[in-house]
DNA sequence: AGTGAAAGATCCTTCTT
DNA sequence: AAGAAGGATCTTTCACT
């Protein structure tokens, strides 16, 4: 289990990644051997699962994001769910309670863009889907408490 | 707007944020001071929002989400959206076309949990919760053709 | 579990071409 | 954009708390 020290640790480099291990044993007051033994920790029990980067999707083309909720034919959940994984612009899909199986968001150039993929699925399932106009919470961290 | 190389480095980050130059470069067929030079682009117009760390919310005591969707009532719009921004269990969150106003993902300890959250919210949105039973597509890059 | 220091390797940046 | 050099950073180790 994580203590405090390992939570600071994890709000830093969600802020900053590439923060120098000098530079975080000052802030959570401890050594950089220190530091770097507890990350090397976090990163073996897979706590931090990688390092990253965040991109800008529009400045990739994707200008247009959307969250469709698709509800596979009877009989079809695994194919749907086969697609699903491989369709290339549902770059989120949680399998979920309720009605609606899967909730996916899919990043795209243009409507005609969504038109093209939808109709793909259009067969083996079928779809609910609201356009994203705003993020009001993009990506964060849940409370450490 | 990004070349070919640039959406290699993109494609290696992603994978990885902490390969060295030195591996980029080779990677990719240049010297390391060139991919110097596109990533400080990169980040400067903002295509690389940020480097970060993934983490896994189960280790950190969150071993349920739910996808809630919110429709606020009557009047109520941005009251809810302030409501949204500030509960920290919120870690994402869309606004979207449609009945659904918003769409957002909560990270819980359990199902009480939600249950305190969706009362918090209770009189001022009506809500509609799905919970995660498993993630077939973890946050992943969009095509960069 | 952590500190402080020090050695050796690696990495990044700058300068020149 | 490449190559070489200088300076910073990371990791590991060790004796000690």
């Amino acid at each position: 289990m994580p203590d405090d020290i390992d939570r600071r640790l994890l709000t830093l480099l969600t802020a900053n990644a590439r923060l120098p291990l000098k530079e975080l044993a000052a802030q959570v007051g401890l050594s950089s051997p220190s530091v770097s033994d507890r990350l090397r920790r976090l990163e073996e029990q897979g706590l931090i699962r990688a390092f990253t980067v965040e991109i800008d999707p529009a400045q990739l083309g994707y200008t247009l994001q959307a969250i469709v909720r698709i509800r596979p034919l009877p009989g079809r959940l695994h194919l749907v769910q086969r697609l699903i994984e491989e369709i290339p612009e549902i770059t989120e899909c949680d399998k979920v309670t309720g009605d609606d199986c899967f909730i996916a968001r899919l990043m795209l150039r243009d409507i005609s863009h969504l038109d093209r993929i939808l109709d793909s699925i259009a067969d083996k399932a079928e779809t609910s889907t609201a356009i994203v106009k705003a993020q009001p919470v993009l990506r964060r961290l849940p409370p450490l408490a």
